[in-house]
RNA sequence: GGGCCGGUAGUUCAGUGGUAGAAUGUCCGACUUGCACUCGGAAUGGGUGACCCCGAAUGGUCGUGGGUUCGAGUCCCACCCGGUCCA
């Protein structure tokens, strides 16, 4: 959504008095401020080429991180706060799955003025992933990339603080690029422009150099609502974005970015893919792209170009093989930051994103024929990035082992797909759009998978200019704001001080008195408390309030920014009088253990199945608890064993169980960003839940004193939530024992039920069920026998008619199904036999069958089992085929009336003829 | 979170409202020194002659639960599971 803002927001006292004029731009309207008297356009490609490819336009600068380091070191030295980067998996919202911005990772708490920043201003260099463009990545030769580190330097204004706003920002922004990096101050633009996401909106300049956009210098002050108007915030923020990529890319002068940025590794690729192309063809080629409007060349422009340079055609295929590469390298850079943080491959959330990738640059490197590339070039980037972030190499194995699994889903996926196509090509030879989209939509087969299937068989199908926006069309579908459910309260917590907290302070503290601050129907404040509100998985305390001789019951306690809600039952205390808090004891205890537990069998599940184990999401409860953590495969029964019998390791050990607030820098470098299990925690300070050698987790619950307060921690099953997350349930404490115990009363009963002492009852299940089939097959033995001789007393009782031998049967026993292999036999027996049968149970149904003679003399059994049913007359329906038909009664008929009946309407049918 | 495709024998899949099928695998037999291949599958077969025992190839909750119908694998609804694409 773009908004307008006004000339004013943009006429700034350091662009003016700095000599530069503002201009409108011929090609493309926009206005734009330059020291350059001459310039007629923005500067911005594509209404001008890129003019630094093959020259020096600044300082040297050949690596990505001398970039990030002058970035950091110029803003530090200007009194800002150097701020490690966040993850690229936002877990800390709801709106977003990647990290798309280093402003990110201060919404919507700190932009919305809800807690302070870590500094102020700040400066971050955050990788960000960006998956909007991601088929434009490397045909455009570096610009759009899925994977870019951000530099931003920002700062939050508000009424009691005020740091700096757009005098300072765009002043920092013409220092650094001319100052720090060496760029001619006329070779700046600043584009005016504006700019919104997340939630917020601002005026903002883009700064180009050279033909690139390399930074944008947003002034967030709007809060967007859902109707598109714009209020203002409390907090503005200078959001600036300087692309560190591109950056580089410029001051290097190479051809490509990816020859800037991925030196080493994109040497390495071309070892094995060959994509040498003459430098003049490559550099002429960066200044078409550069002026393509669609931002990059189509097949046709790209030779056109070739033969431009009176190249062979050849020259064209190695262009694109040369930017399938880059592709290539793009997406697994991306896909190995998002591995390295607990994403598992998936079909749904954010597993998907990660599946998506995987699954291109397959696709990529199968059509390069170097698919077997994948799985080195991942361990190439992890080595090549751990340099700047040491954490991946802690986690390569893990990461190798994720992209290896989730390579096996998709040459199966592939295999089945391809399988799929052949049958379709055997069938008719040809293929239809919309059998195309189903095949890509459905089965995952992209259409040139599916050309190449069928050219193999000499086929050529024509795949539509348009189809992957046919498939866009196909899922647009008008956006749901997801409206989230808040507690919804008839009082403004507010007005009331926050509530002193006990039970983070002494957790065994159980009973307590305290001052009634207000009561709002079934609502209680209290100046303090010792009841649990429900929060990270954990449900609320229950208990009871006393006062003056009566009492009420604690049902459920919730946390209102700070403010302790109790939910209670029964007689309201008064305002301002003194009442006595006494928490369930066992509740609270079961629940303690259950949380620790908790931390405990993922520290468990993280030893046994490695370290890609994070978890997504958990619940206790003092039965059952659970915990969905990340993992490629379902868990076998052995996997479980080990992570009980390690989790019970842990427990016996009685090992402390260690609570420590520390603020949030020191928390992150001391154990890493593992502390967000439970997803990130917004504050300054952070709880650290910390079992000595095991486990440290951000974390707002109770747990208990020592690991082996816990009792027995059983896993009482486990199951696939979604492709990519499993389930553990387990027990703890009393639980678990009444779960043992529970057990041993079922084995009893068998014990009786089968007659057995226990350790034989399991031979004696399986002699008893192998027996039981042995008798029913004894039993259909003996019937089909019974049958035989019925079959042969009937039809010596048979009624013979122009030829035919007539059989009547009808029970009010046997199932119509045993009746139809009676019917069978008999026409078996006898070719010239009409039968008919009739079964009562468990309602009326009739079967009619002729044998083979009988058909030659014009029998039909559909058409008997009709006239039969008429002749009945209660109601009904019948049908079949000639030699085989089946009816109903509606309602249940005497069998001698139904055989007389049926009888008169044979011979009325057979005398016909 | 949403759309689409699917769920029938160990596996791969047919199946038109009217008897639940094929291929493959497994088992047994024949051929073979043996394996593979091939052929066969209601043996007057095997275990000790009798009593008797084994055997008549095996393998199915048609995902689950409702509904419509005389009758549902088939039609309708809900749910579960898998796959896939898109957020």
């Amino acid at each position: 959504m773009k908004h307008d803002f006004s000339e004013d927001e943009y006429r700034l006292e350091f662009l003016i008095r700095g000599g530069f004029t503002r201009r409108r731009c011929v090609k493309c309207g926009r206005f734009f401020w330059t020291l350059d008297p001459s310039r007629e356009d923005c500067g911005e490609s594509p209404c001008s080429p890129y003019t630094f490819i093959g020259k020096r336009v600044g300082r040297s600068m050949d690596d990505l991180s001398q970039v990030r380091d002058a970035f950091l070191g110029f803003f530090r030295k200007r009194g800002h706060e150097v701020v490690s980067p966040y993850p690229v998996v936002c877990r800390w919202r709801d709106d977003l799955y990647l990290t798309d911005a280093s402003i990110v990772d201060f919404q919507p708490y700190v932009t919305d003025g809800i807690i302070p920043p870590p500094a102020n201003p700040l400066v971050i260099s955050q990788p960000c992933i960006r998956l909007v463009d991601i088929d434009l990545v490397g045909k455009t030769l570096g610009r759009h990339l899925t994977i870019f580190e951000m530099g931003g330097h920002h700062a939050f204004n508000s009424g009691e603080k005020e740091v700096y706003w757009k005098e300072d920002t765009v002043r920092y922004g013409f220092e650094f690029f001319t100052g720090e990096m060496g760029v001619k101050g006329e070779d700046l633009s600043f584009v005016e422009s504006s700019w919104s996401g997340g939630g917020n909106a601002g005026p903002c300049f883009e700064v180009i150099s050279h033909g690139l956009e390399v930074a944008t210098l947003v002034f967030m002050r709007y809060k967007v609502y859902p109707d598109g108007s714009l209020r203002e915030l409390p907090i503005r923020t200078v959001d600036t974005g300087y692309g560190m990529e591109r950056i580089n890319w410029l001051l290097t002068g190479a051809p490509t970015g990816f020859h800037a940025f991925y030196g080493r590794l994109l040497q390495e690729a071309s070892k094995l893919v060959d994509i040498e192309v003459p430098s003049e063809l490559l550099r002429e080629y960066g200044v078409r792209v550069s002026l393509s409007e669609s931002k990059f060349l189509s097949p046709v422009e790209r030779i056109r170009l070739v033969r431009d340079l009176e190249l062979p055609d050849s020259f064209s295929t190695k262009l694109e093989t040369m930017e399938n590469v880059f592709k290539a390298l793009d997406h697994v850079k991306s896909l190995v930051f998002i591995l390295s943080e607990g994403v598992v491959p998936s079909n749904t959330g954010v597993g998907y994103l990660a599946r998506l990738l995987v699954r291109k640059t397959a696709r990529v490197l199968d059509r390069l024929n170097v698919n077997s590339l994948l799985l080195d070039m991942v361990s190439w980037e992890v080595d090549y990035w751990s340099r700047d972030f040491p954490v991946l190499k802690e986690l390569k194995d893990s990461i190798l082992r994720l992209v290896e699994i989730e390579l096996k889903k998709y040459r199966r996926s592939v295999e089945e797909g391809v399988k799929h196509v052949e049958s379709l090509v055997k069938e008719s030879g040809s293929i239809s759009v919309e059998k195309l989209i189903e095949l890509y939509d459905s089965h995952g087969v992209t259409p040139e998978q599916v050309a190449d299937v069928f050219s193999k068989k000499g086929v050529e199908i024509r795949i539509p200019e348009d189809f992957y926006s046919m498939i866009a069309s196909r899922h647009k579908q008008p956006k749901s704001l997801g409206e989230r459910e808040g507690v919804t309260l008839d009082l403004d917590e507010k007005t009331f001080p926050e509530t002193l907290k006990f039970y983070y302070k002494n957790p065994d503290l159980l009973e307590l008195e305290a001052r009634v601050l207000g009561v709002f129907e079934d609502k209680v404040i209290l100046d303090q408390t010792v009841f649990y509100p429900e929060g990270g998985g954990q449900p609320a305390d229950n208990g009871r309030l006393i006062f003056s001789g009566k009492e009420a019951l604690v049902k459920d306690v919730k946390n209102l920014n700070n403010r302790i809600i109790h939910f209670i039952e029964g007689p309201a205390p008064d305002a301002g009088s003194i009442v006595k808090m006494v928490v369930d004891a066992e509740r609270r205890l079961q629940l303690r253990r259950a949380h620790t537990a908790t931390h405990i069998v993922n520290a468990a599940a993280r030893m046994v199945l490695g370290n890609h184990v994070w978890q997504a999401g958990a619940q206790k409860d003092t039965v059952e608890s659970r915990l969905d953590i990340t993992h490629p495969l379902p868990l076998t029964s052995e996997e479980v064993e080990k992570i009980e019998r390690k989790a019970n390791e842990i427990v016996l050990s009685n090992i402390d169980v260690k609570i420590q607030v520390l603020p949030r820098t020191i928390a992150e470098k001391e154990y890493g960003f593992r502390i967000y299990q439970g997803g990130a925690v917004p504050g300054k300070e952070l709880r650290i839940v910390k079992i000595d050698g095991f486990d440290a987790e951000a974390c707002g619950g109770l747990h208990v004193n020592k690991t082996g307060d816990i009792g027995l921690v059983k896993i009482v099953r486990v199951e696939r939530i979604q492709d990519g997350v499993e389930r553990i349930v387990f027990r703890v404490g009393f639980s678990s024992l009444d779960y043992v115990r529970s057990l041993e009363n079922k084995i009893s009963s068998l014990e009786n039920i089968l007659g057995v002492p226990k350790d034989k009852i399991v031979q004696e299940a399986e002699r008893v069920r192998s027996e039981l089939k042995n008798l029913s097959k004894k039993l259909e033995r003996v019937l089909e026998n019974q049958f035989d001789m019925l079959a042969d007393r009937l039809l010596h009782r048979a009624i013979e008619e122009s030829g035919v031998k007539i059989v009547l049967y009808s029970s009010e026993e046997l199932e119509i199904n045993h009746l139809i292999s009676l019917g069978e036999r008999i026409s078996e027996k006898e070719p010239s036999s009409l039968t008919v049968v009739m079964s009562l149970v468990p309602t009326a149904q009739f079967a009619v069958f002729a044998g083979e003679k009988a058909l030659e003399k014009g029998v039909d059994c559909s058409i008997l089992a009709r006239r039969i049913l008429s002749e009945i007359g209660v109601g009904g329906g019948a049908g079949g085929r000639r030699n085989f038909a089946k009816g109903g009664l509606a309602t249940k008929v005497d069998t001698k009336v139904f055989e007389s009946k049926a009888l008169k309407a044979i011979i009325n049918v057979l005398q016909r003829g």
